[in-house]
DNA sequence: CGCATTTGACCGGCGC
DNA sequence: GCGCCGGTCAAATGCG
């Protein structure tokens, strides 16, 4: 369809071409033109003005109308392709753009990750200086929690990092920090922590392989306690979850991935059983999810999903696999120990701040893996089940600030909810995903509203498109969300 | 027969 | 050190 549209356009670009650029030239050239055009919307009445069948003015005349208006539709039909074409240009361009805001988002999230973990770093390092030695740190900034100052802070910090990647040895002074902030590329600090990852360097300059790192490095001196904060923030990022809590009788919610059950147990505290499964859609696929029923209500499925995959998804998979990482990025922002410590500041991004229905997220840092909760489960009278739980005092939860527009969204209006955050935000692709994998989920819009529409559970898109307000929001630190609903994590399932 | 599921065994982390 | 518990493995089993 598309060829052939752009086909005719072309054809037609052509006569009009000559049309508009001679409509000032003399009245022969003008009929002429007539008779091109005549002969192009009515074959066989040039045709017959040859064979001198109608060869009065008048009857020209009366054509030429005609021939006019037909030539008026023929550039409304002119400018609808010019526009067609240009919208697929614009399409094009576009898509490219949002690849090139996904490959940001990553390092995006991945930076902020190690920021806050180094902050917390920075700061437990400010708390053991100032007891001994309280002439380096600048202790007011402690204090404030607030503001760019910490930011700076955070940033001096991960110039730190980078320069300790470059020269393991050397241990940096805190006057080092501030020169070294200038020229700290992001990519440089995302490629420090991935090489941190999979070759962690001691002082001793001894190296373990990729996936053997030690669980716990001795602290020999700062870097290698930069190696162990590397080495828990990736710990963290690969344990971060993403639970949804759906009303389902099957035994699993379909999310568009393929998955093989690789076990099953009791868990503790509740009579139904959990189940294990793995992604099969790639072999070595990390991604693993549980599913098990809610011990108090047993009509609710609990779904908790582990991990990024590792190959490309279809679009109906992409959804979920979305929103795994994108909460868990958003997640993983802002849930290190202490993190309460900077909800409250500007550095933490709104996205932490879940502008979603409160009702509906939950995040959850207890160790040992920090989790995000959607609960899709109750109705507008009724509070979820998992705020029975004791509300965290580590997380804010100002309600009264929730945007109008999504809160309080109850069951029955997330189809609403969808609906217009796809229509207003576009493209769920955006979601800042937390590692690279995916990158390759570049699906347009179009594509991934009808794999939502075409999944045979709405559950699952739902919840994809939930988790993408937050990963918008992620992005977007301009909101004024300053609330969310949190809780401690009890035990999806048990305890 | 091949693949998926089931299920008991096994392993590692953690608390006492 | 021991037991508990969550998570995974892998042989046995079921199914199309």
């Amino acid at each position: 369809m598309e060829p052939v549209d752009q086909k005719r356009v072309v054809n037609e670009m052509d006569f009009f071409a000559g049309d508009r650029s001679s409509r000032q030239h003399a009245k022969a050239d003008d009929d002429h033109r007539r008779h091109v055009k005549i002969e192009t919307e009515h074959p066989g009445l040039l045709q017959h003005q040859a064979e001198g069948v109608n060869t009065g003015l008048n009857l020209l005349t009366t054509n030429s109308t005609a021939t006019e208006k037909s030539a008026q539709n023929l550039k409304e039909k002119q400018r609808l392709a010019d526009a067609r074409a240009e919208l697929e240009r614009v399409n094009a361009e576009n898509q490219r753009l949002k690849l090139t805001l996904n490959q940001v988002n990553n390092n995006y999230c991945a930076l902020q990750m190690h920021l806050v973990s180094l902050m917390q770093r920075q700061r437990n390092r400010i708390a053991e200086s100032s007891e001994a030695n309280n002439t380096e740190i600048d202790r007011p900034m402690e204090d404030k929690t607030h503001g760019e100052g910490i930011l700076a802070r955070q940033f001096m910090d991960l110039g730190q990092s980078a320069k300790a990647e470059k020269d393991e040895i050397s241990e940096s002074s805190s006057q080092d920090r501030s020169a070294e902030l200038s020229g700290s590329p992001g990519n440089t600090i995302v490629e420090s922590m991935v090489r941190r990852e999979n070759n962690s360097v001691t002082p001793e300059g001894l190296s373990h392989p990729p996936g053997l790192l030690p669980n716990k490095a001795p602290k020999f001196s700062t870097t290698s306690q930069d190696n162990e904060q590397a080495q828990q923030t990736m710990a963290m990022i690969r344990k971060a979850r993403v639970s949804v809590r759906a009303r389902s009788e099957a035994s699993m919610i379909s999310d568009g991935c393929q998955w093989r059950k690789y076990g099953q147990k009791m868990a503790k505290g509740n009579p139904c059983p959990r189940a294990y499964y793995r992604c099969t859609m790639a072999t070595g696929c990390p991604v693993r999810k549980q599913v098990q029923r809610c011990a108090e209500d047993r009509s609710i499925l609990v779904t908790t999903y582990e991990g990024n995959h590792n190959h490309p998804l279809p679009p109906a998979a992409m959804a979920m696999a979305s929103t795994t990482s994108a909460a868990a990025s958003t997640l993983l922002s802002g849930s290190m120990p202490s993190a309460d410590g900077i909800m409250n500041s500007n550095l933490v991004p709104k996205g932490m701040m879940l502008p979603g229905s409160p009702s509906l997220i939950t995040l959850s840092a207890s160790a040992p893996f920090p989790t995000v909760t959607l609960d899709l489960t109750h109705n507008p009278n009724q509070r979820p089940l998992n705020q029975v739980h004791p509300i965290s005092p580590h997380w804010p939860h100002n309600l009264s600030s929730l945007p109008p527009h999504l809160l309080g969204h109850p069951v029955y209006n997330q189809s609403k909810l969808l609906g217009s955050f796809l229509s207003s935000q576009g493209n769920i692709n955006e979601l800042p995903g937390h590692l690279a994998q995916n990158q390759m989920h570049g699906h347009p819009v179009a594509d991934t509203a009808a794999a939502i529409a075409a999944d045979p559970n709405f559950t699952a898109a739902l919840v994809a498109a939930i988790t993408s307000i937050i990963g918008n929001s992620h992005r977007d630190n301009s909101g004024g969300n300053d609330n969310s609903t949190t809780s401690r994590n009890t035990g999806d399932n048990n305890t």
